[in-house]
RNA sequence: GGGCGGUUAGCUCAGCUGGUUAGAGCGCCUGCCUUACAAGCAGGAAGUCGGGGGUUCGAGUCCCUCACUGCCCACCA
């Protein structure tokens, strides 16, 4: 470790150093504890990625917000553990090992279940988990020892125990009932896997024959395929039109099947003709009405969504082919009284874009109303919180018209349910270990259930099941789940806040609720919750706002971009672009904005450490002993010295504030303006003044000291932002001998608001001061180098600062006046009045104007100061500190208003 | 059909429970290679806070309304 730093920062020499370091060193694991932790614990578990997964920037967004946060806490002493792992992604990953078959000219059918299951295992092996070795490279504070997969023998445990039990509470029954069909996945998938879009369709309209008598009635579908398998034409009981038909049978057109006319207020009298064909097996809304009827459903497609036997001469087509013939046929016969545009939602496959055929199909399901009210309840007692609030809406909107869950897939890979078939009598047992024989009949040839579990039901349970749960009621607790449960935080996007977020919850709060909690104690909702919190971060979009898609082109890959600008500047992009509830509009102009930041702080150590090397020169030698722990100050240490320490703890104080609401952009322009603004751009330039290593004296070392103390707090400070540069720099300045093994362990630096008020407002003059000669100057046109004396009145300059400001103002010589020379160019604030002395004209007409444009704001802020200030309303409801503010303010205006106007006046007449 | 957002400087966005003079980055203009940093330093210009109405002592912030715009949910064929 050197402190024979290069110019110009370059990450990638050092990061993946660090990124190895923090992994092999096992920084960040936790051990079960074998007590109850005495410190407060922060608990948060990394939203699995799919095994398939490669890392995008939504992935890189979410976990340097967490890693923030799981680092802050750490610094600030609590226990912190965050927990990762991967999903195995059903079908996601089902279909990338099928994909590879293809290649082969194979099909999962082909190789047979138990081999291609096999394959998958293989297939994850080599190129699973990808995303995990990507992690590390981001310098993610994880527990590495804990990674998990949902399919490992203990997750897999703890799925089958939780099915065991809701179905033994009778929380998950079998049946035939509507469902998402995907025919390309060839399983049923859940609502929520079914995305919706707007399509221009048709609605056709079609005549059923009434038997026995002339004449039609009119259905009107969308789909005319499914016809086949009507058992019947609903209308309204009360519509006038039909009131002739009730209980008449009607020909179905294409068969030589005969249905009847039914009638069932549900009906809407205004859509298409009033008349509603009814098809059971084919439509939700058909199922609900023919089970009202006693209508058998008849099923007119295969699993491929082909055309069955049912559907007679169509039988073999794929259904939009038989959609097309239907017409044409129905055409021909005269039965098709019309066709009318349409625009429709269609259900799409989430997963392969498929259009989703709604089909009634044997499936499990979760009765979900119980859970669902235990997970209501749970957010409006406030035992979980949402960052942004006003997902909870979202959360209590699809909370209260939930439907039951369908968590059987016709899948291969996956948790396989737990239910055995008896072959003799039909029974289904469902046993937590393979049973021996029927527990209806005794009889021995049993079959296990083909289907598997929704992926999203074993990561509904990692909250509490990668701590060890694998039952309920006191023989459920482990170490893990007494120190760990509840975890404290959830980071996540809003994608995932009804698959995943919201089955925690109603899964935690079923199933932890007879844990006894760590005392013994009975649980209540407020402690079975998975997690106290729920932050939903945002999407990140390209700079252009364009959702990033792969079809559009215009994804930004995170490890490209990290490769280029480096971890530390592309992870405080995301943080200070993360305001909770905005989409970020990510761009590299803003990156590169940041990566200047990591190389104005790589060249802050630089100086530093050159200070120090001239100090060492010097006879001067500072050692970690000087300069490890919180900076302190004394009253007497200069000006600059007093008010950096007092910013950096007011700095930290804030930082606390935001972090602890996850306003990650507020945190991080503090750090931002802090550093950049108040120790680069005015306490180094200060210091540079300060440190006379010519004559080196007392207070030479101690204003050293405190550049390195306060230096050293801020790389603290830093750190959950920019963790590899700030590892980097606290390393070599502690010489390769740090106090902790990494800076990610040492404390987060001690917040305090208003620490040296005197100091901040000193110094505030101070900057005002330069800043104002600076402007003069400027206007003057005096030149850079050339340095010219000043006329100072109303304020003068603390004597130990007089160099400073001579030096920053470019001042040959400090003349306190009375009263400012006649004539000479000056300006005036309300704590001083000031010139330069240079023989320069001023512009007079820019100068005039500056001047007229600003009298015109003083005076329009001051009239209305002084309304404000005589309305007695105003006096008696406005805060204190308001008031009080309004009249300073007023007072400075009184004074400023007369001398713009007589700098103005001073100019003469105008041309 | 239901629900939730957004509209602030040329661009991208902050602005937390209403409170003194609305901020940042980038871009732009001017001047500087001042021995930490040109990925830098100093200075500057630039906003009727989408339109209209209301509440209030006080509105970018709260309410109503209009316009434009984005997202989520949904079993009307």
């Amino acid at each position: 470790m050197s402190r024979d730093l290069p110019t110009a920062y370059d990450p990638t020499a050092i990061e993946d150093r660090w990124a190895e370091y923090w992994v092999s060193e096992e920084l960040f694991h936790q051990p079960s504890p074998t007590t109850l932790p005495q410190v407060p614990v922060f608990t948060t578990l990394l939203p699995p990625p799919n095994v398939t997964g490669r890392l995008h920037m939504g992935h890189m967004l979410n976990q340097t917000e967490m890693d923030i946060i799981t680092r802050w806490h750490r610094m600030r002493g609590s226990l912190a553990l965050w927990v990762p792992g991967t999903d195995h992604a059903g079908i996601a990953t089902q279909m990338m090992v099928e994909r590879q078959l293809e290649a082969e000219g194979k099909t999962r059918q082909d190789v047979g279940r138990e081999a291609f299951i096999e394959r998958v295992w293989q297939w994850k092996k080599h190129y699973g988990g990808a995303i995990l070795e990507q992690m590390k490279r981001l310098g993610t504070s994880v527990d590495w020892s804990r990674e998990y997969f949902t399919m490992d023998a203990g997750l897999s445990a703890a799925v089958r125990e939780a099915f065991v039990r809701l179905y033994e509470q009778g929380l998950i029954y079998r049946g035939a009932y509507i469902v998402n069909w995907c025919p390309r996945c060839q399983t049923a998938i859940s609502d929520l896997e079914v995305v919706h879009e707007e399509q221009q369709g048709k609605l056709w309209e079609i005549r059923y024959p009434i038997v026995g008598e002339s004449g039609y009635v009119t259905v009107a579908t969308t789909r005319p395929e499914t016809m086949l398998g009507d058992v019947a034409v609903a209308v309204h009981p009360d519509d006038e039109r039909y009131l002739n038909v009730h209980g008449k049978m009607l020909r179905l057109p294409l068969t030589d099947r005969e249905i009847p006319v039914i009638t069932d207020p549900w009906v809407s009298r205004d859509f298409g003709t009033g008349a509603v064909k009814v098809t059971p097996a084919h439509d939700a809304n058909d199922f609900a009405l023919g089970q009202r009827h006693h209508l058998q459903p008849i099923n007119v497609m295969d699993d491929t969504a082909h055309m069955n036997a049912a559907a007679g001469p169509y039988a073999g087509l794929d259904r939009f082919v038989a959609r097309k013939r239907i017409v044409e046929d129905l055409d021909e016969q005269r039965l098709l009284a019309g066709v009318r545009d349409h625009v429709n939602s269609i259900g799409k496959c989430d997963r392969c874009k498929t259009i989703v055929e709604p089909r009634l199909s044997t499936q499990w399901f979760i009765k979900i109303q119980p859970l669902a009210d235990k997970a209501i309840a749970a957010v409006e007692e406030g035992y979980i919180r949402f960052t942004p609030e006003q997902y909870a809406k979202t959360y209590f909107e699809w909370m209260r018209n939930i439907h039951d869950w369908c968590i059987s897939r016709q899948l291969w890979w996956g948790h396989r349910i737990p239910a055995w078939h008896c072959r003799h009598c039909r029974h289904i047992t469902v046993a937590r270990e393979t049973p021996e024989a029927c527990e209806k009949c005794g009889h021995s040839e049993l079959e296990q259930e083909t289907d598997v579990l929704d992926t999203w039901f074993s990561s509904g349970l990692l909250p509490f099941s990668v701590f060890g749960w694998r039952g309920g009621g006191p023989s459920a607790r482990t170490p893990d789940l007494d120190a760990f449960y509840p975890t404290q935080l959830l980071v996540t996007g809003f994608d995932i806040l009804f698959f995943w977020v919201a089955r925690m919850i109603m899964l935690g709060c079923h199933f932890m609720l007879d844990v006894p909690m760590p005392d013994g104690s009975q649980r209540t909702l407020k402690d079975a919750v998975p997690f106290r919190e729920v932050y939903i971060h945002a999407l990140v979009r390209d700079a252009d706002r364009q959702k990033m898609s792969k079809t559009k082109g215009n994804v930004i890959d995170p490890i490209e971009i990290v490769r280029r600008f480096g971890t530390d500047a592309v992870r405080f992009t995301l943080a200070a672009m993360a305001s909770p509830g905005t989409d970020i509009a990510f761009s590299e102009e803003r990156t590169g904005g940041y990566r200047a930041f990591a190389n104005k702080i790589w060249n802050a150590a630089r100086f530093l450490f050159m200070q120090l090397d001239r100090a060492a020169k010097a006879g001067i030698v500072v050692t970690p002993a000087d300069f490890s722990g919180e900076p302190e100050i004394t009253a007497d240490a200069p000006l600059e010295s007093r008010w950096i320490v007092s910013r950096i703890k007011s700095t930290a104080a804030q930082l606390d504030e935001e972090l602890s609401e996850y306003r990650f952009h507020e945190a991080a322009n503090l750090i931002y303006q802090f550093f950049w603004g108040d120790f680069c751009d005015w306490y180094l330039e200060i210091i540079k003044l300060r440190l006379d290593f010519g004559s080196p004296s007392e207070s030479t070392r101690a204003a050293l000291t405190t550049l390195v103390s306060v230096f050293e707090a801020a790389l603290r400070l830093l750190s959950p932002f920019m963790p590899f540069l700030t590892e980097e720099i606290w390393h070599a300045l502690y010489g390769g001998v740090p106090p902790e093994k990494s800076i990610a362990l040492a404390k987060f630096p001690a917040g305090e608001m208003h620490a040296d008020d005197l100091a901040e407002i000193d110094m505030r003059v101070l900057q005002e001061l330069i800043g104002t000669v600076r402007t003069l100057r400027k206007d003057l046109g005096i030149e850079e180098k050339v340095a010219v004396p000043m006329q100072l009145s109303r304020y003068s300059i603390p004597a130990d600062c007089l160099s400073f400001v001579r030096r920053l103002a470019r001042i040959s010589e400090v003349i306190p006046v009375d009263s400012l020379t006649e004539g000479a160019s000056s300006r005036s604030t309300f704590n001083f009045d000031v010139a330069v002395v240079y023989e320069r004209k001023i512009d007079v007409a820019a100068e005039r104007e500056r001047l007229v444009k600003e009298l015109t704001r003083f005076e329009k802020e001051a009239s209305n100061a002084e309304r404000q200030l005589a309305n007695h309303s105003f006096l008696a409801k406005a805060p204190s500190t308001v008031v009080e503010g309004l009249r300073r303010r007023a007072g400075e205006l009184s004074m400023l208003i007369p001398k713009t106007r007589a700098a103005l006046d001073s100019l003469g007449p105008q041309k």
